[in-house]
DNA sequence: ATGCTATCTTGTCAGTGCCAAGTTTGGGGT
DNA sequence: ACCCCAAACTTGGCACTGACAAGATAGCAT
C-alpha cells in the first residue's frame, strides 16, 4: 500500500542519472547524497548502500565518463584532427562527467572501477596521437585546455557549438 | 589576560594564507570555515566577519590569484613563448589559486572585486598573443590544457619542473 | 514453502555554513 | 584627556550533511 515499492528496481541508475544532471546544473560540490535520496524517492541512506560513500557515487560517474570518452574516441576514426574535436565535443556535451573526471581529489581515483576505463581511453587517444612525446602533449593540452577553459566559462565569444568552433583552433597545431 | 589578544591584527591575511595552505594540500572542496578558524585561534564565526561567507573567502583567493597572474605575465617579457612558460609556471606553483580561479562556480566570479584583476589578467595575455582569434585561443589552450592536465595528475612522466618541460610543447604550436 | 541475502529504512552523531545578538577594543573627534 | 562608536570578534543556535549501526522487507534460489 506505500506508494513506492521497497525495491526501487534501478536505484543505483537513477541516482546516478539525478547526480548527472545536478552537478551539470550546478557543478560537483552541489551534490549531496540526501538530496538525491530525497529526489529518488528514497530513505536518505539508500545511497550509501551502493556507493559506500560520497565519493563512491563520484567514482562510478568518474569511471562512466571514461568509458563513454573512450567509445567517443573509437568511433571519431583514425585522423587526429577528428579524435580533438571529439574530444571537445565529449567534454562539453558531457559536462558533469568530464569535470568530475579530472578532478581526483573528488574520488578514490585510485581505485580499479575507475582505472580499467581510464587506461582504455588512454589508449585510445594514443593510438590516433603522434609518436613524439611533446607532439602527443602539444595535441592532449589544446584539446583538453579548450575544452576546460569553455566549461569555465571563459570562452563566451566563441557561439554555442564549441567543438565546431574547436576545429581551426586545433588544426593551427597540426598544420 | 588571555592568551591570544582580543583583535587578532590581521586576521583576514591569516585565514587566506591558511586556506591556500589546506587547499594546495586537499582541494577546495576541503577548505571550511570552521577549521580555518580553528587553525587560527579565532571563534568558529569570525571569518564570516570578513569574508560574508564561504564563497567570500574563495573569491577573494580567485582576485589575488588574478592579480598575481598578471604580474607573472607582465614581468615575463614580450615574448609569446616566454609568456606561455610563465602562465604554466604560475599555474603550477599557485596550485590552490589556479584551481579555484577557473572554478567559477565556487566564487562570486562576478563580484567587481574579482572581476578587475581578471580583466587586468587578461589584457596582460592578450598584449603578448596573436592578433587572429583561432591563434590566440590556440596559444591559450595549449598552455591551460597542459596546466590543467598536470595539477590533475595526468601527466606524472613529465619530472618535476612542469614549467620547463612545457616549452618544448608550446614551441610546437608557435613553429 | 522456506530461508538467505541484497536492498532499503530508521535513528543517531559529529561537523558544517550561516544567521542573530552580544562583547571587546582601538582610535578619532571634541 | 576623555568618550564613544564603529570595527573586530564571540557566543549560541538552527538546518543540513556524510557516515555509521541496527532493523525491516522482499526477491530468489532451492
Amino acid at each position: 500500500m506505500r506508494q513506492q515499492p521497497y525495491h526501487h528496481g534501478d536505484l543505483r541508475r537513477a541516482l546516478l542519472t539525478e547526480a548527472v544532471t545536478v552537478i551539470g546544473e550546478s557543478g560537483p560540490h552541489a551534490v549531496s547524497l540526501r538530496d538525491l535520496a530525497r529526489r529518488t524517492g528514497v530513505s536518505h541512506a539508500a545511497p550509501q548502500h551502493h556507493f559506500g560513500d560520497k565519493a563512491g557515487l563520484l567514482t562510478a560517474i568518474a569511471a562512466e565518463g571514461f568509458e563513454l570518452l573512450a567509445r567517443s574516441l573509437e568511433s571519431a576514426g583514425d585522423d587526429l584532427l577528428d579524435a580533438g574535436v571529439a574530444y571537445v565535443r565529449f567534454a562539453t556535451s558531457h559536462k558533469a562527467h568530464f569535470e568530475v573526471m579530472f578532478t581526483p581529489a573528488l574520488y578514490h581515483a585510485d581505485s580499479p572501477e575507475v582505472a580499467a576505463p581510464r587506461e582504455r581511453a588512454g589508449e585510445a587517444l594514443a593510438a590516433r596521437a603522434p609518436k613524439r612525446r611533446e607532439a602527443r602533449l602539444a595535441a592532449w593540452s589544446i584539446v583538453h585546455g579548450f575544452a576546460t577553459l569553455w566549461l569555465s566559462g571563459a570562452l563566451t565569444d566563441i557561439g554555442d557549438d564549441p567543438a565546431a568552433a574547436a576545429r581551426p583552433v586545433i588544426r593551427l597545431l597540426l598544420r
